[in-house]
DNA sequence: ACAGTTATGTTATAATGTATCGCGTCCGCA
DNA sequence: TGCGGACGCGATACATTATAACATAACTGT
């Protein structure tokens, strides 16, 4: 797994966006002036999440990049508010579902993710 | 919400299938000779969804019978395995993450999903 | 019966994601 | 230094997934 210029200039989006980015938005913002072929969009996205430098948001069909920005493998956990739509990447204390499925046997887990959702602070009136 | 032969048929074909059923299967089979329009499987879905008889699969975009089948609220929780496609939903031990939750303040929490990924016993050779 | 709400039908279109093929570039190795 | 394989990228076309918009029908309570 290389560090392209087309790489660093997704994560470099991903990171200004400071929140969730849809491909298509890259599409559109890629290189300055004018589209770029979707597949170069989700090639690139695509191996920063293998690189674990970001996660993909099945439920929103969007990138975010990972807040720790370093590589290392974790549960990726996100609050999404219904209201507005604000994502915040959190810590989940995964460890009692972990040892739940390694309790019921047969499932040799790579990857986790969880998603709560609800109203943030800011949506509560 | 009520509950109209559009929903039952629905649910009468996921739990038929007995695991996750991708829209546009339906679009193919819900009526006898013939397709269906888009929107009224993607009505009848959202439909069961609401009312907790199934789940929506994000990362699969695809749609499955809540195994305990009634409308009862819970956590999603899934296994998914990597090489065959099998999923099969667990009641993840989800309270420390909700206590967690609940501890950081500020957000209200309504629902949550749990995705696990890995390989199943029957692919572990 | 009436009005308000909820559900369905229909058409078209938007949004999201991949297959494929060819070419260039990088890296390890002889 | 030359070779060979793996990896990355560009480009085109296409497949899949989901929704907008509007009209009609069915149900519900009064
Ligand atoms: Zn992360
Ligand atoms: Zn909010
Ligand atoms: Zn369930
Ligand atoms: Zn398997």
């Amino acid at each position: 797994m290389r560090w392209t210029p087309q790489r660093e200039r997704a994560l470099e989006l991903l990171l200004r966006a400071g929140g969730p980015v849809k491909a298509y938005d890259l599409v559109a913002t890629f290189q300055p002036g004018g589209q770029t072929a979707p597949p170069t969009v989700y090639r690139a996205l695509d191996a920063l999440v293998e690189l674990g430098l970001a996660h993909r948001i099945a439920s929103r069909n969007a990138y975010v990049a990972c807040h720790r920005h370093d590589g290392e493998a974790h549960a990726a956990s996100f609050l999404f508010c219904d209201c507005c739509d604000a994502v915040e990447e959190f810590e989940a204390p995964v460890g009692e579902v972990m040892a739940a499925i390694k309790a019921r046997g047969g499932f040799q887990l790579r990857a986790m993710t969880l998603e709560a959702h609800g109203r943030c602070s800011r949506c509560q009136d």
